[in-house]
DNA sequence: GTCTATAATCCGATAGAC
DNA sequence: GTCTATCGGATTATAGAC
């Protein structure tokens, strides 16, 4: 039945989401279900299965969380509401943050299922979407938008890495302050104008790295 | 004999850098070492304690990276001669640099060493140094160096997240570009002048973000 | 200090009865 | 579809002989 599976499903991501990949054992999920382990065979093929099944609940909640700023009516809108439902995720569901940046070896996989990644290309052009048009808007410099989106989210996962990890010494409130202050930082740029222009002569004559002076 | 207690160190450095924290057991260990496993025991109280020192070299050998850089003549040259430190670590030695940001739960210990926070604290304290005198020379805006050095490292530490994930389809050489056409952004800004000044009105109001707009 | 032997747990997965 | 029973393996860690 696809009914049990299903419920199986729900079981290990409960588990998942409260003890982590550690706590989620054919054995500890099958106590969870209510049967004996070799039941769960008949259901998934093997743990690596269950995994990916996981990992899949975790991207559709992702895509929820972003793509509900879709219904802002500007740029601007959808993209700080993008910005605004990723921070509500990672706080929210740190565990399902975390396995979607798990290494597929870790989870038992040579490497993701062609489904799983491209659930995580939509995710990335939704991004080079969202800084495109804001690009369009004059909201961001003018650009390659994949680069731009490329820096930002970048600047986005380090804080939540290091938030996570107790790198940053801070209250769940606290980062949420933090985390926006380092977004407008990272927008407005953290060297002095004069230096800005000198960096032009420097690193970037060497790449295209889509950076007016505006 | 401390003599031996630094050969299964540097055993269990090889095995750490060569196959993972899952590739270092004490039975493994003690078979890289020449022993078996109980004789490890005499020498370390368990696993836990073997994985500090592993920890411990790891940091030490991140700060030889770095601290190279305060040899250098100017304000500029420390702050790129150490970013350029932290790539070539990272690029390097991927596995110290990994073990640095795993969780002490993962390594088995409730929290970290005290000498092992001092360690970080130390490194962070390094940032915010560089950062300051930037500041100081007028390459980096005014502000919160704390604040400011947060933003970088949050970048820095993305970037090579994502590189070391395999989200970022480059190679070794690409990587070291992109990273610093990354940091260049991030310097110069992402935002257009004209919105960077309407950001001021809007979240940097609500906290002190060390924002100028020079 | 190192050994043999072993305790006590955990794991994924399977065979075969019902 | 689920069960009992089990295989074959891993792990940390300890007891006691030498």
């Amino acid at each position: 039945m696809t009914d049990q599976r299903e419920r199986i499903l729900g079981c290990a991501c409960d588990l998942y989401l409260k003890h982590g990949l550690d706590g989620l054992s054919m054995r500890k999920l099958a106590r969870e279900v209510g049967v004996t382990a070799p039941a769960i065979y008949r259901h998934y093929g093997g743990r690596e299965e269950v995994l990916a099944d996981v990992l899949r609940e975790a991207h559709r909640t992702f895509s929820r969380y972003l793509y509900a700023a879709l219904g802002e009516p500007t740029q601007l809108d959808r993209f700080f509401g993008a910005g605004q439902g990723f921070l509500n995720f990672v706080i929210e569901h740190p565990r399902w943050y975390s396995i979607m940046h798990t290494a597929p070896e870790h989870l038992g996989m040579d490497k993701l299922p062609e489904d799983i990644e491209g659930m995580q290309s939509a995710i990335h052009q939704f991004w080079i979407d969202r800084v495109r048009e804001c690009m369009d808007a004059t909201i961001l410099k003018d650009g390659n938008p994949e680069k731009t989106a490329i820096t930002m989210w970048a600047h986005a996962h380090g804080m939540v890495q290091l938030y996570q990890e107790g790198c940053l010494p801070v209250s769940e409130e606290e980062f949420r302050m933090l985390f926006k202050a380092s977004g407008a930082r990272l927008m407005a740029g953290v060297a002095t104008e004069a230096f800005a222009r000198d960096l032009e002569g420097m690193v970037l004559s060497e790449t295209d790295t889509g950076i007016q002076t505006g």
